[in-house]
DNA sequence: ATATGCATGTCGCAC
DNA sequence: GTGCGACGTGCATAT
C-alpha cells in the first residue's frame, strides 16, 4: 500500500509475513520504521531485561537506533543506540526482530505475535536545532559581558586545564586577585561546591596572588551556603535566561569573531 | 478509516483538518498518537529551543508525554514528560499542537505544514518489566553472599547514613576491621574514588577500630589505581552479571524474607 | 517540596 | 579508545 508520493508505506493488521516484508524493505531502503503490536522484548548487554507480552510501539531508525515505547511514560522501556544492526525473521507464529550492537556488545530481541500497524517512512530532515540557556551559553555570555558575574571582572581564559580537571572560567577581579569560576545552569548543590573546592589548593600552590573561587548559578541549594562559606568560596547569582538574552543581542557573527580572537 | 477491531485509526496524507480531527479524537479517547510530517518545533521552559522545519515523528501518549523524533538518533530532539496537557488547532495553513506542563512551567509547540501519516492506537499493555544487574542488584548479591566481595566479609548494614552521605555497604572483615564498601556497576572513575574517600575520616573519627575502604566495581579506570592506593583505599573486582546470577539462584521469596529480616 | 544518587543513562569533546 | 562532565537529563527515594 504505497502512498502517491512514495514517501510512506503503511499496513494495518498485516499478517506476520506481510509485516516482515515491509520491515525488510524499510531496512534496505533506510527508512524509519514504526510498528505497533503485541510483543515481548528481551535485552542482554550491560544489563539484562525481559518485558512480558503487551502492545507497544517499535521504532527503528535508519541510523540503527531502536526504541520500544509502552503506552505510558516519556522514556523507552527498551532501546538500542544508533549503530546497531537489525534483522527480521518470521519463526512459526512469531515475527522476530533482532538487533545487535558491538562495543559494548548488546542485543535486543522483539517478538511479535500480532501486528496492529506497520509503516515505513522516508523522512527528509535537515532543519537546524538551536538550544538557548545551556551552561555553555552561560560561559559565553559571561565572557562577552563579564559584569554578569561582577563589576570589574576580567576573564583570562576558559575551560582551562588545571589538575585535577577543568576550570570553567579563569580571570581576575577589579583588585587584581585571581578568580576561578564554576558555572551551573541549575540550582547549585553540595556536589558542585565540592567540585569547585577541589581546584583552589592546586591553584594557590602555583601562585603567590590571592585566589577567589566563585560558584555562578541561578541559585544555591538550601543547606549548602554554610558549607560554601566554610570552604572560603563565594556564590554569585547568574540567570541562564539573562545570559541567553545577552547572546541573542550580540549577533552570531559578532560572537564568532569574538571567540576566534580569544 | 477504522480497522476491524477498532484498536487503530490510520490516515495517510490527510488534510490538516482531517488530521486535526483524528488527533482530537485520540486525545479524547486517551489513545497513543503517532504523527509523521513536516513540522517546526518551539520549546520554552527550563531552556528555550527552536527546530527548523523538517520531517519528523511526533508521539503523544495518553499519560500526557510527548516525543519528537528526527529520522536519526536514539534521543528525542524535543519532548515533554508525562503530565502535560495538549491541544490541537488548525490555524491557516498550519496544524498546531500545543503542549503545556506545569511545575516546571514549560511549553512545546509543534507546527505541521504537511502530514504524511497520522494514527491513533489503542494499546493494551500490562506486561511486567524486569531488569537485572543494576547497582542495587549488586548490593543485594553482596549482602546475600558476602564472599563475592572477599572471604570472611560480614555485612552489618547498608545504605547507612554517615555524614556526608550514605555508605553503600558497611561491615567487618575476617580480622574484625571495619569495612566500608562503595559499589559501582561500571568501571570505577576518579570521582568514585573521591566519593569513597570522603567517608573514611568521619568514620575513623567515630571509632578506635581500624577502617578499610573498598571500592567494588567490575574494573578500575586507567589512571585511577595510583590515586586509590595513595589514599589508602582498596579495589575489589565484582562482576554485575555474576551478582545477577547469584540473585537468580536465590529465589525471590528467599530474597524477600532475607531483606525483611534485615 | 527539596536533596541526593543511579541509569542498559546518552552525548560530545579533549587527550 | 578512555576519561570527564553536561543534560530542558528522567527517575526513585529519603528527608
Amino acid at each position: 500500500m504505497h502512498s502517491p508520493k512514495n514517501k510512506i508505506s503503511v499496513l494495518t493488521y498485516p499478517s506476520l509475513a506481510e509485516a516482515s516484508a515491509l520491515i525488510e524493505k524499510a531496512f534496505a531502503q533506510r527508512r524509519t520504521l514504526v510498528v505497533a503490536g503485541n510483543c515481548h522484548v528481551h535485552y542482554a548487554g550491560r544489563a539484562n531485561s525481559t518485558l512480558e507480552y503487551g502492545e507497544r510501539l517499535l521504532i527503528i531508525k535508519s541510523d540503527g537506533s531502536l526504541l520500544v515505547h509502552r503506552p505510558t511514560g516519556y522514556e523507552p522501556v527498551n532501546w538500542q543506540p544508533s549503530g546497531s544492526v537489525f534483522h527480521v525473521e518470521v519463526k512459526g507464529e512469531k515475527l522476530e526482530v533482532h538487533g545487535v550492537r558491538q562495543k559494548p556488545r548488546e542485543t535486543v530481541k522483539v517478538d511479535f505475535t500480532e501486528i496492529l500497524m506497520a509503516s515505513a517512512l522516508n523522512l527528509a530532515d535537515s532543519g537546524e536545532f538551536l538550544l538557548h540557556a545551556s551552561e555553555d551559553d552561560m560561559h559565553r555570555a559571561i565572557l562577552l559581558k563579564p559584569e554578569l558575574l561582577e563589576e570589574g571582572f576580567k576573564p583570562i581564559s576558559w575551560e582551562k586545564h588545571v589538575e585535577p580537571g577543568f576550570v570553567d572560567i579563569y580571570g581576575e577581579d577589579k583588585d587584581g586577585k585571581l578568580v576561578i569560576v564554576e558555572v551551573k545552569r541549575r540550582t547549585a548543590s553540595k556536589e558542585n561546591v565540592l567540585q569547585l573546592a577541589k581546584y583552589i589548593e592546586p591553584i594557590k600552590a602555583k601562585t603567590r596572588r590571592s585566589v577567589r573561587a566563585i560558584l555562578a548559578a541561578p541559585s544555591l541549594a538550601k543547606d549548602v551556603q554554610r558549607l560554601l562559606v566554610s570552604m572560603g568560596l563565594e556564590f554569585k547569582a547568574v540567570d541562564p535566561k539573562k545570559c541567553a538574552q545577552v547572546l541573542h543581542k550580540a549577533s552570531n557573527s559578532k560572537l564568532e569573531s569574538f571567540f576566534k580572537e580569544n
